[in-house]
DNA sequence: TGTACATCAGTGAACGCGCGTTCACTGATGTAC
DNA sequence: TGTACATCAGTGAACGCGCGTTCACTGATGTAC
């Protein structure tokens, strides 16, 4: 009664297979247990159905494991923003796709969201900072080419983004940790949001 | 040479007072290691003086301990926004000083922020939930009162505030997460989310 | 004022556990001849 | 086609460690008489 399923073992130029079934297994694990603290190595390496020594043979340690589940789902956050900035017919339309698009990976992706954004930063950041950039920079060039034909208030394409992803940020990560609002459905609080950051964006006759 | 300090034991009623240094001290060294997994009972019964088994006549286990340190730091958001709601000359003037003591208050205590916020919940909410309800239920009926005055867009006060929490906790979390931003100063990203949050609410006059 | 005693804040040692990682190895896979 | 051999993906057992918590205890403090 004590059967135990093993995989099957790779074939020579496979390895890379294992590598790929591993960083799938701890993103599921760190979505059930919520923490990388929470994943041990052991358990990884059940839910693969190999012994945890395998694990080291494609990853110098559980740090770089992590980091590896970051980058794919960084690459996806920045891939989405794209295909969302896509068909856009303005600026402002392309800001408020990119943005919609930035909460909806928060709310599909909640533990990866919190390992990339909410998470301490005991990391090396190399990686992660240059995908991160990439895909805030896109941004604050939406918002330059916004305040260029007239249709974003203010001078600073870099404070205007920043403010806008603390927004998106803040409504996201509000809604990881409370998976609910009182009374408010999440359809609600994204249209809010986003509206109250366009009309605080658009520029206004100056009132005395 | 191997000299340990040991506290002096407490007076027959005095229990109280460890169970405060306890507490500060939890609080000190989860800022210093960021993290509660990161904080061991053993060390924080080093901080004190003490051997880990006295923690245990003050806290039934380490959430109950962790939840005492949230606690004290609740109340003191709640005061801190109190006080600096006391001063307004109006709904919209409470607002923003609500805005800006809770962002206040997030930088100058980040991990604390973090635990009361940013982290998952597998607590028993209760008392948490209470305390952040009274901060929240009184920055809704700020904006109620300014929405009664004709000076904040919308007809939803709930909604409302919320986006307003929103904006402020994601300039905080972002904040905290990423100690500095690429070229931007802090003082000109709070003032920069609290105008566009105001922009946002106040009313404009319909156009075409 | 002195002594026997109850209280209870804090101790010292140990518990069982799961962790990340290492190390010597096995044995299926592919290759050279 | 057959055989000896090199490769290397994966194993099994163990390492040392720090963890949260328990338990029987000690001994200073305060109290009753």
């Amino acid at each position: 009664m004590n059967t135990v399923i093993h995989r099957r073992r790779a074939r020579r130029g496979d390895g890379r297979l294992l590598r790929e079934e591993i960083i799938a297994a701890a993103e599921r694990l760190l979505i059930e247990r919520g923490g990388e603290d929470a994943v041990s190595m052991r358990a990884i390496a059940d839910a693969v159905g190999v012994t945890p020594p395998s694990i080291y043979l494609h990853f110098a340690d559980k740090e770089e494991l992590f980091l590896a589940v970051c980058d794919a789902r960084f690459e996806e956050l920045t891939r989405r923003s794209a295909e969302a900035a896509a068909g856009a017919t303005d600026p402002v339309d392309e800001i408020r796709r990119r943005g919609r698009a930035y909460i909806q990976f928060g709310l599909d992706n909640p533990e990866q969201y919190r390992a990339l954004f909410m998470l301490p930063k005991p990391r090396p950041v190399i990686p992660e900072e240059l995908a991160k950039s990439a895909c805030l920079l896109e941004l604050v060039e939406a918002v330059g080419r916004g305040i260029d034909a007239g249709l974003v208030a203010g001078d600073n394409p870099v404070l205007a983004a920043v403010g806008l992803w603390a927004a998106v940020h803040g409504l996201v990560s509000l809604l990881i940790t409370n998976r609910e609002l009182p009374g408010l459905s999440i359809e609600m609080l994204i249209d809010h949001v986003l509206d109250a950051s366009f009309t605080g964006l658009a520029p206004r006759p100056a009132v005395s």
